[in-house]
DNA sequence: TAAAACTACCAAAGCGCTTTGGAAAGCGAG
DNA sequence: CTCGCTTTCCAAAGCGCTTTGGTAGTTTTA
């Protein structure tokens, strides 16, 4: 139909609208591009038969059903996503959000795998993966129109925060969504998929702890991040079981890079008295931690111990099974990615059903960068 | 349409495919939904007029655009994609195909970055953005149904292959697309942003030959990407200017994960005449070097000396911009995202343009992990 | 052997939007 | 007053698919 509008010439408007939504599509889409109609005039047989035969419904011989699938094959007939979509009501499609601040643009290093791992899940089931970066200031806006313009059928809610606003919404527009995270505060329920991040924290601390350390630093994410704010109740539980009065000084949250974890560790070691060991939220920011204690000088897993929080990411193993790097509490992000996937899916099937949450399990590793507190006993007189 | 068929008991059929394609869409969609039809009814208008009106064409009185807009705005009225897509023929979507071998089931660390600084622009756009991540076996079927399903209007072409088969591919697909990086070898011009990957190898090597280094170590991505094996061509190239032979066991490919860094530095050092630095092709691969380097008890930047290319992740920024960590070639992988994004929009808007392409500049930053060859004197003898 | 029940197909009505091809109203010029 | 030209709107035809509500023809059942 746009065609018609390029060789009316004489036509004003029509010239006009040419130069606004040229109609490439159509004038290229033209060479390999079959449609269902032309398919079906090609077999002679009816939309409905074909449609039918190769969506797999019972209403069609056997024999039918072949010869359609061999057509299709042979000029190889895909139905066109949108048509079908429209048809159906279903976009086939899931949104990830990612919620980008206009003050840290940082992506999340966790991202890339997490995706990967999900969009693994999404397209055995047929299902596209939408990705959209959105402005935190706008994202309500941003989840309602993605319900009202249709183009998925369930999203991925990365980044909970503490009470975090999205959840509630989610809900009220009756889109399907699964959170990586938590968000503790939100009373309604909703499905999500976490790791134990108190537990793991407590024990990563409590390790520390029993080696005899009392000065221990927490290098922790952002913590209007639910899952930091978890981790750092973890890590002030430990304490607290190990008598330990927390000191606000050697407790610090940002975004979790390499740069901050030097920084935040060497500032931490520059000081009077400095820790004698790390709790800290990733392995990146772990590395700027190591980057920092060896520019002091000092040896990482007898001077300073280092425990850390380990996501399995694919480009920054720890170690190897047997031999980790960091003692470590780690937990598949992708694996994460798998289940949330799944969740959703199921969610998309039977969006009634009572929310599917998983706690993820993790594990501690005692890898070589945590030894015995050093000279405790000087530092206590 | 589906109400009905839940509705009518008695028909199987119907039950049946009640069960297949629950149309949970349309049930809990009509909630907040309201469409062109409704919209314009409300306002006693033709379904042309509102969309028109909506659209900003110039067929509307500005008094009767107001009052659609308003209303539009009242009644959080957006057009469904799905639908608008389908009549105009435009996806509005971007494809990033993902080659993932099954071998090596690795996200490249720098694909957040690159897909989050991409997805702004193509946000501005107007345009969404559709990621699939590919088994590298069905490839050239993934790109061509995505041609006839429609679903893009233009793909992202990440990481190619020396003679790549997908550009001589998406060239009679006539589907638009802009490569990151380049393939070497293909004759057809195309769309493409790369970085001037011979050159800022060759640089960097040729800092360490100027430095009196003599035995040096290539730690190099994959060597069936393009960009790997044009690193390698500039750290051969500065060899051979120094009058140095290249030595097979000092150069190394793999995925750039920091184990991978870690084990071939290792291995390298291990060596009877171990390397006086490396060459680095990643900051992540270069923190397993440095790892290495430490942990055989040598001094970075004394003992050996590293540079490595540096794509200037969010979340590992090397060092400040005053001063870096490593000495390295750095150019943003953010930045070209947003090139390559650029240049898509431009090729989707007029597709018959001669392809665009783009050398991203690269800083050489000279940091504190290089020095001048150690006892060099010694091992000439 | 007639009625009931399948089986295997089809025509046509949407899905929600854009775009075409008018057509009615308004307006200045002849 | 009429003709031609805008301006401003509309009815209707798609876009390519799915799904409904049939209808013939073939078995099966009573």
């Amino acid at each position: 139909m746009q065609k018609v509008s390029c060789e009316k010439k004489g036509n004003l408007r029509s010239a006009t609208i040419k130069v606004e939504h040229f109609p490439f599509g159509s004038i290229l889409g033209v060479i390999g591009t079959m449609n269902l109609k032309q398919l079906s005039e090609r077999l002679g047989l009816s939309q409905t038969t074909v449609s039918r035969a190769l969506n797999g419904y019972p209403e069609v011989s056997e024999k039918t059903r072949k010869k359609v699938h061999d057509a299709a094959r042979a000029a190889n007939y895909k139905p066109n996503t949108r048509a079908r979509s429209l048809a159906t009501g279903r976009a086939m499609t899931i949104g990830h959000v990612i919620p980008v601040s206009t003050q840290h643009e940082m992506v999340n290093p966790v991202f890339g795998d997490f995706v990967a791992s999900a969009g693994e899940v999404y397209s055995r089931h047929g299902y596209d993966m939408l990705l959209s970066l959105v402005p935190d200031s706008e994202e309500e806006a941003f989840y309602r129109d993605l319900k009202i313009k249709g183009n998925v059928d369930g999203i991925v809610v990365h980044g909970p925060r503490m009470n975090d606003p999205r959840i509630p919404l989610l809900i009220q527009l009756e889109l399907p969504f699964v959170v990586h995270g938590r968000a503790s505060d939100v009373k309604t329920p909703f499905s999500w998929v976490d790791v134990a991040n108190v537990t793991a924290m407590q024990e990563a601390t409590t390790h520390l702890t029993a080696l005899g350390h009392r000065r221990i630093g927490l290098i922790n994410g952002l913590e209007q991040l639910d899952f930091a704010f978890r981790r750092r109740a973890g890590f002030l539980k430990a304490l607290a079981e190990a008598d330990i009065p927390p000191d606000p000084e050697l407790m610090v949250s940002a975004d979790m890079t390499e740069t901050f974890g030097y920084d935040a560790a060497s500032a931490m070691l520059a000081r009077d008295t400095p820790p004698t060991a790390f709790v800290v939220a990733s392995m990146i920011t772990a590395l700027g931690v190591r980057r920092a204690i060896e520019s002091a000088g000092l040896v990482l897993g007898r001077d300073v111990s280092v425990v850390t929080f380990d996501d399995d990411l694919s480009y920054l193993r720890n170690g190897t099974e047997a031999e980790p790097v960091f003692t470590a509490a780690r937990s598949s992000v992708r694996e994460a990615g798998r289940r949330v996937a799944a969740i959703l899916m199921s969610r998309i099937s039977d969006p009634l059903a009572p929310p599917g949450t998983e706690m993820m399990p993790y594990r501690f590793l005692t890898g070589a960068t945590t030894g015995p507190a050093p000279a405790q006993i000087a530092a206590e007189a």
